[in-house]
DNA sequence: ATAGCCTTGAGG
DNA sequence: CCTCAAGGCTAT
């Protein structure tokens, strides 16, 4: 349906039957605009509002996984010693790609993180926490790396898996292999040990602290509120204040129960910083609304300014549904998108973790941000905030006041407060939220960016919609329960006055920033374009649905609540996530059904899970942000850059090359490391560690289906399922490399290799596992949705709760299945087939962990379980 | 429909 | 208790 103006109608489409947010507004069409002024119609567009050159989305995505590009906008926190996140502008882009960029970085961390953890264990006991806990895994990992993960994870399986111990007891017993090692490594310190221990003990008392609150984080690890807050952190100089997230923590305040892995949000003015420093204002929004978990999922916790994160863009949130919604993209790069912007939390810590970049680095992202971001041309808005709130790295404060009293960016009228992603008037706030909520869809009669001014703002609503937009109103910060108060939680994008950037940076800082503006402006188009096509896909199949129901409805009008998708979209969120999605899925279904797409028949529980993968990778920001500092620390830069996201290309290393270029690695004397690592690098290395587990525990506890899942459970789930994810993820992402195992990104070992390690038999499953899932061609949800059903396998007795647990993995069983059905209907055996790797799976994981444990006792270096570990947990 | 003002409520 | 962003109310 190329023609919009047969769709359009007052009734405006609903989106929210697809689950899918129908933008309100202007929806380009292939066909050319069509002037028809109506209000409540549609205001088609030749080309799709793309976000102004000039807006930036300044969102706190950490997640975001496209940090291919080289551009980062890295940022300098250093009050908090949060350090710039980079903003990865990229778009989204291969998560494979992506992981393997993050692996590398994640391999130089860890490296990083053993050497901390030696340090660490000298200097003192370090903050536990679950990242901790695996971080110390990895830690021990590089000098026994493997060995770590092995006897961890056996442990832990075994003990689980016969329901030996409680979950403490498991997290114990995954520290005590990891002790072990180190003990090994680094014998002369048994006081480290003890210190280990009880930091174990800690960490376990940590975690579960972090399940159930997220405040605690802040001073267990000084890192620690970067994890949980990263945008906060880098807000917030003081950090003290940070809100870490844990999991649990925002959903209980929020809404009942989310999981709260989102970090909060930071205010506005914090989102002002974060454009300068870089990170995204916004949390991670998928996270927090995407999540699937909330009841109220309309109800976005944390502030937009909370989330902030490294932003991305704000193209992510755009992706999202409006509204709230959680839906994803659709399939399809949409769904990289997400991958790619997204994130939300994934990259927080990094902030906080790694050393600032350079400034001339972090002013050059912040101007490309808040270049994205200009909105007007002069005037302005956003900026930095809170002279408080400054980070000390943004080039300029601009101050909150500063801010509200420069026009607004989108009728020039003044400014009242930071409203839906941007700083506005009262009057354009309201109008967006009237648009939104009642799903107009304006038609501009002109059929052209009309002007939009003080005096002319009523003249077009169609434009002043699409200028809303383009300004940087996001959708999804309208609620879709309508709830009031409280804080949310979305991806802001702040603009910025090109005439209070410029000043702020120099010729060359103003041309790294034009570049990378340069760059996010074309993502951001691209997005928007994807974001509007699907709104265009929506629209029509809503339309069809539309047509389909008058035809047998006789002229019966759709409901405005029904069709028109705000209310039913909300009507039809169920407190439970899991009812949502499988609702959504129906009404996804039911749409597709009528359009007859099946290709868009991704059930709305396999999207969600989709929304949060990115959590599982590191960002090249955050590889970058975590190498950088070991670079500056370690005598070896080279290592450092080596391991970086952007030498990432050059990947391929082997375990020992990288000992090689790593210093740190080539250092194995743990005693040695530690003793002399400069303090900064240690807590720069425990951060890493933690930044690493706390992004699995996010990535659970982002999973829709974790939501009801007690603490308890979860963390015993995780317990039992962190090999086998973690082997999961290497293999498929070695499907492309036929007799090669990806341990991380770019590093590649072969079967004859890993007889070097005395590996090879574990090698050897995990290539035959690729080589199944590269013959039953697993794409990417079926292998997400794998993922959770791992995660949820329920066969320890150690669950509170195993029946609940069991009817999550249900679901996702369900959503996989409906899936596989839809889009391989030639091939009705691939569900059953999929499953059938699992036992594989499993059976990988329990011989690598005895491999592991006996590699170690010979003394075998552990770089190959590095070399997992790294991989994009 | 608009837009100014009020209320709400999470987070600090 | 304060902040502030989101929704609600209502005169225009």
């Amino acid at each position: 349906m190329p023609n919009m103006s047969s769709i359009k109608t007052e009734q405006s489409v609903s989106p929210g039957a697809s689950g899918s947010y129908q933008l309100p507004v202007n929806m380009s069409t292939p066909t050319g605009r069509h002037n028809v002024s109506v209000t409540n119609i549609k205001c088609e567009l030749d080309e799709l509002p793309t976000p102004n050159g000039n807006l930036v989305p300044v969102i706190a995505n950490y997640n975001n996984h496209n940090h291919n590009h080289s551009n980062h906008n890295n940022h300098n926190n250093h009050n908090n010693h949060n350090h710039g996140l980079r903003i990865p502008l990229g778009g989204g882009g291969d998560n494979k790609e992506e992981d393997e960029s993050d692996s590398e970085a994640e391999l130089a961390n860890i490296e990083n993180l053993k050497v901390r953890r030696r340090a660490a264990d000298k200097n003192g006991p370090r903050p536990m926490s679950w990242e901790g806990e695996l971080s110390d895994a990895e830690t021990n990992g590089q000098e026994a790396p493997d060995e770590e993960l092995m006897e961890t994870e056996t442990v832990v399986k075994s003990e689980s898996s016969s329901a030996g111990g409680v979950v403490s007891r498991q997290v114990t017993a995954m520290l005590q292999p990891i002790k072990t090692e180190l003990e090994h490594i680094a014998g002369e310190m048994q006081q480290r040990q003890q210190q280990q221990q009880q930091q174990q003990q800690q960490q376990q008392q940590q975690l579960q602290q972090q399940l159930q609150s997220h405040k605690q984080q802040s001073y267990k690890l000084k890192l620690a509120p970067t994890q949980s807050d990263p945008i906060n952190l880098k807000y917030e100089p003081a950090s003290t204040s940070n809100s870490t997230t844990s999991l649990c923590d925002r959903s209980k305040s929020s809404s009942g129960g989310h999981l709260p892995l989102l970090p909060a949000n930071p205010s506005p003015d914090s989102a002002i910083h974060s454009v300068y420093t870089h990170s995204s204002p916004s949390q991670s929004p998928l996270t927090s609304r995407h999540a699937p978990y909330t009841p109220s999922l309309s109800r976005n916790n944390s502030d937009a300014s909370h989330s902030s994160c490294y932003s991305y863009s704000s193209e992510f949130s755009p992706t999202h549904s409006p509204i709230q919604a959680r839906h994803a993209p659709p399939a399809g790069s949409a769904m990289f998108s997400g991958h790619a912007n997204g994130g939300a939390g994934a990259l927080h810590h990094h902030s906080v973790l790694y050393p600032p970049l350079n400034v001339d680095a972090a002013a050059a992202a912040a101007a490309a941000q808040e270049a994205q971001n200009l909105s007007m041309d002069g005037n302005s808005s956003s900026g930095a905030l809170d002279a408080s709130a400054t980070l000390p790295a943004s080039p300029a404060g601009i101050s909150r006041q500063q801010l509200i009293n420069s026009p607004c960016p989108i009728c020039g009228d003044k400014i009242s407060g930071f409203h839906y992603g941007i700083f506005s008037c009262e009057s354009c706030k309201g109008f967006f939220k009237r648009t939104v909520q009642n799903r107009k869809n304006y038609v501009c009669v002109r059929g052209g960016p009309c002007q939009v001014s003080i005096s002319t703002r009523k003249k077009c609503p169609a434009c002043r919609f699409e200028k809303c937009l383009q300004k940087g109103m996001k959708l999804e910060a309208i609620r879709e329960d309508r709830t009031r108060g409280g804080r949310s939680t979305y991806q802001c994008s702040y603009t910025l006055p090109n005439s209070m950037l410029s000043p702020l940076l120099s010729p060359d800082q103003a041309a790294a920033a034009a570049a990378a503006a340069a760059v996010v402006n074309q993502q951001q188009q691209q997005q928007q374009q994807q974001r509007l096509q699907q709104h265009h896909h929506q629209q029509q199949q809503q339309q069809q649905q539309h047509q389909h129901q008058h035809q047998q409805q006789h002229q019966q009008q759709q409901p405005h609540a029904a069709l028109n998708g705000f209310g039913s979209g909300s009507s039809s969120l169920p407190a439970s996530p899991s009812l949502g999605a499988s609702i959504k899925t129906e009404q996804t279904e039911s749409l597709n059904h009528h359009a007859s797409s099946r290709a868009s028949s991704i059930p709305a529980l396999l999207q969600e899970i989709m929304d949060v993968e990115h959590l599982w990778q590191y960002t090249d920001a955050e590889l970058a942000r975590i190498n950088q500092p070991l670079s500056s620390f370690a005598s070896g830069g080279s290592s450092s850059s080596a391991s970086g996201g952007g030498s990432s290309s050059a990947g391929q290393h082997t375990a020992n090359a990288q000992q090689m270029t790593n210093p740190l690695l080539a250092s194995a004397g743990l005693s040695s490391n530690g003793e002399n690592a400069n303090p900064d690098l240690i807590a720069h290395l425990c951060n890493v560690a933690d930044h690493r587990l706390y992004k699995i525990v996010k990535w659970c506890k982002s999973l829709p289906l974790f939501k009801n899942i007690s603490i308890d459970d979860q963390i015993c789930l995780l317990i039992n399922s962190w090999c086998e994810l973690l082997l999961f993820s290497c293999c498929f992402r070695s499907i492309d490399t036929p007799g090669e195992i990806k341990m991380s990104q770019g590093r590649k070992i072969t079967l004859a290799q890993a007889k070097t390690n005395g590996l090879q038999a574990c090698i050897e499953r995990m290539l035959n596992l690729t080589d199944h899932l590269r013959r039953l061609r697993v794409d990417r949800y079926e292998y997400v949705a794998m993922k959770v059903i791992v995660l949820l396998q329920s066969d320890t007795t150690e669950l509170h709760e195993a029946v609940k647990v069991r009817e999550c993995q249900e679901k996702a069983l369900q959503a996989l299945q409906a899936y596989t059905l839809a889009h391989y209907p030639d091939t009705p055996s691939k569900f059953g087939e999929l499953l059938l790797r699992i036992p594989d799976l499993q059976r990988t994981c329990q011989l690598g962990k005895e491999m592991l444990t006996i590699k170690t006792r010979d003394g075998a270096d552990f770089n190959l379980l590095m070399e997992l570990l790294r991989g994009e947990h």
